[in-house]
DNA sequence: TATTGACATTAACGCTGCGTAATAGTTTAC
DNA sequence: GTAAACTATTACGCAGCGTTAATGTCAATA
């Protein structure tokens, strides 16, 4: 049985480029030039392509496919087991790079909560401010102040406690924080005290706590405007003293 | 603060020619170009620089972080959730491919142990009757022949039951598979049957049998030459006669 | 028999993200 | 003043083909 191109092509499953470039690579070369300059294939070479499918289909290149099908001793075994250390190298690589890009994802969707949870305390504030104004003091009789603040508290789903004590330390980490931006040194004790405050404040928000994710997070602050705006407004180059500072921090 | 190329390049931990290309595509380009030719760069650079870097380390392309560094909405979350749904394809299909290796790998080595159990058979056969020509019925006056088989076999690690068992299925197996072929239908009883000892035959070898792993095993003596002579000798087009049976028998 | 459509051929660029020359001009140091 | 160190542009190379483009050949039909 003999085949052209297509014909080869099409019995393989691959592309007649495909065929042109093996032949071209001198990986598979056809048995012989018919008159008109057609490739014709024998079964040898069917046989042969099959061979480098075979190996292609486990990601093995061309190059080293030819060097597996040329040796006479063909010690596919070894060549595979090679192989396979690369892939499993590529593997780890790449569960590397995933847990990265997770954790980042994380530490954004952090921030976002953050965020948000900030854009609503303000959206609270102004309703209790709103409400202040137009029912003047009724509410609190009604309710009490404690109580307003009890409702947005629960609505944020913390206790008051917690509300309290986070409104807090957030003041307490950006003054911290600015008056060791102005002082300029991230190694300073006071913005080693802001980075513990802020890993303090950051576990309001995250499960578990991570050296690593701290310093991804405050990296996130400086590589995102949105984050870096935010963190300008404390004090100009906040965001990337933090970063550094958490560096130092977390060392 | 202003910067060339390599104090850039020195700064950010990346080659000049690095710096080049992203100008080339538009991804980084210079604040200006002094009047010699010379790029300049400027810290708003250095910091689109180190954006630029975060997400190739996470593996983004290019292009990508073009489009996610030009969107005004800066949406990096959703852009790397994206990414992130691409890394774990890629590691899917990774893992896939790594499963298939180490498949072939382990049918590999179950060949290759059988051939050099194979091989060691006819040592000790040659070595038997090199004894038993040079002393004629002494061995076996001394220890019987049942005693030297049973030594053959301890040597092979199987008891002589297991030797005695798995000789005899070889044998059947390789008749039920000759008259198989010569009646040339893989899906006959005969070359199921064939298939049934085949499986048999392969438990010697194999701790744990799978269906895949025995189409992958017989798709090997196919592929590889050495074991496709094996085959051969026993009938002409065995080996893919074999294989075609047992995608049939493992349906 | 002339034409058409399905095939075949070679040659060439394109993709990714730069590394690596080659060639040539500029600045800095001694 | 000259050499060393830096800058520039241009362009090939990498892996494995996909994809035109331009052209030739074969089998079948009008």
């Amino acid at each position: 049985m003999e085949y052209t191109v297509n014909k080869l092509a099409k019995l393989a499953g691959v592309s007649s480029r495909t065929l042109r470039y093996y032949d071209e690579i001198g990986l598979l070369t056809p048995k012989r030039i018919s008159s008109n300059g057609y490739r014709i294939y024998g079964q040898k070479e069917v046989d042969r392509l099959q061979q480098i499918l075979f190996y292609r289909e486990l990601g093995v290149n061309l190059d080293e496919i030819k060097r597996i099908l040329s040796e006479k001793n063909f010690d596919g075994l070894s060549a595979l087991q090679d192989h396979l250390r690369g892939l499993l190298e590529r593997k780890q690589q790449l569960e590397l790079l995933i847990e990265n890009v997770e954790k980042t994802i994380k530490a954004m969707k952090g921030e976002i909560i953050m965020t948000d949870k900030e854009k609503f305390q303000g959206f609270l504030k102004n309703m209790v401010d709103d409400n202040e104004r137009q029912f003047g003091k009724e509410i609190r009789e009604k309710y009490g102040k404690d109580a307003v603040n009890r409702s947005n508290a629960k609505v944020l789903g913390m206790t008051q406690e917690q509300y309290a004590a986070l409104d807090k330390l957030t003041k307490e980490l950006n003054e911290t924080l600015k008056k060791a931006v102005e002082q300029g040194d991230p190694g300073s004790p006071s913005a080693q005290k802001a980075c513990e405050l802020h890993k303090e404040w950051l576990c309001y928000f995250w499960d578990n706590y991570s050296k690593e994710a701290h310093i991804g997070l405050t990296q996130m602050y400086v590589n995102d405007p949105r984050f870096t705006e935010y963190y300008e407004k404390i004090a100009p180059g906040c965001a990337v003293f933090l970063r550094d500072a958490v560096a130092i921090f977390c060392k």
